[in-house]
DNA sequence: CAGCATTGACTGAACATTCAGTCTAGATTC
DNA sequence: GAATCTAGACTGAATGTTCAGTCAATGCTG
């Protein structure tokens, strides 16, 4: 019944199906059996498959972007920040849903070129997460944390050696298992940065 | 008319169409188009649309792939082999079809989820690339010219810090163009393994 | 309050299109 | 002349989107 709800149930049944069968494979009608409807509530809601398929990206990497930094937020040092967002990255939750979460980011990359919402999508989020390692990495020196790198050049570095850290873990390469994946991306922002990582998880 | 000459035709229309069109969008008609012929001979030649695009994928990365180990058995020593390497994902040259070479990536691994055949071609290429990467850390490291880092833990680092990097480039990130993402790469290696960068290219 | 009008949520059936793959027959080559 | 190669016409299935309405709730009016 209610407006909201609907549409938010249907980007989620879409997000499901996009992890699932992938973006280039995801029909309507998928979509709308997930949700227990029909295919035209779907368009009745979203004017066009396409749109819908966005809004469903957008909104995901949203919600997964929004936890994330709520998560940053109740910790106090600039290190454990960092640490932070790197196991953001390499270490998917239990939590269903966020296993499937960097498909989504190959599907928004292999769209990219092709697809100017998508892009923009996700353009926008690369450029808020090397703001937030940024803004980090300038903290953490300002509180005399970290060593005099510049603080631009490594968020881009940073955020590149994650993309590819995170295309292993959602292709689920066997050499490359999720904790090695963190451990190798912590050792190297400890090592630039010179702070020691945390022990164990 | 030539047997193999019309199926590498063929390929070579399709990784053109693909890096235009994007894997999911690329018809057969397209590729037959391209190629200046019909979809039924397309058929003929590969039986189905998806055989066609995997060998399309396969034969582009190989190509690359090739050319690359040729060039890098001119070079002498492992520093200048290593730099060559992040010049080869970095630094697309001006020869046409080069350029989009990453976009095919992207749409390799966006594939790999869901399909074995793609999925294979993928681990192929990145088992052998991060192979490339270790044995001439090891080589240099015999040679005294590199420092005695895990060799490969730094190949499993240095890959993902260059599939990241070609994200940005492939899909053309004002934030970081091709030379920037080539120095700060080049920068990761060199102070991981203590050589000296080469001067500006 | 009883009847009427209006609106928003929703659906089933049809439409239109797009394509992968087939079939048949003709050309080329050895 | 037989095998190989090629094209044009076609088909069958899938699928995004439209459309004409149904249904329930809500608001309005006398």
């Amino acid at each position: 019944m209610p407006l909201e709800d609907r549409r938010e149930q249907l980007l989620l049944a879409a997000i499901d199906v996009i992890v699932e069968r992938g973006y280039a494979d995801t029909r309507i009608t998928d979509v709308a059996e997930r949700a227990g409807t029909s295919p035209a509530l779907v368009i009745y809601y979203f004017k066009t498959r396409d749109a819908l398929l966005t809004e469903a990206l957008r909104y995901s990497e949203d919600s997964w972007y929004a936890a994330g930094v709520k998560r940053l937020e109740e910790i106090p040092d600039a290190a454990g920040q960092l640490t932070e967002m790197i196991a953001m990255t390499c270490l998917p939750s239990d939590d269903p849903g966020e296993r499937g979460e960097w498909r989504l980011w190959l599907d928004l990359w292999a769209l990219s070129p092709r697809n100017p919402g998508v892009a923009s999508v996700r353009h926008e989020f690369d450029v808020r997460w090397r703001h937030a390692i940024r803004d980090i990495v300038l903290a953490g020196q300002a509180a005399g944390e970290f060593a005099a790198v510049d603080a631009d050049d490594f968020a881009l570095t940073l955020s590149a050696l994650l993309d590819g850290m995170a295309v292993q873990i959602a292709l689920e390469d066997p050499d490359v298992p999720p904790v090695r994946a963190y451990d190798l991306a912590l050792a190297f922002a400890a090592g630039q940065l010179g702070f020691i990582p945390p022990t164990e998880r």
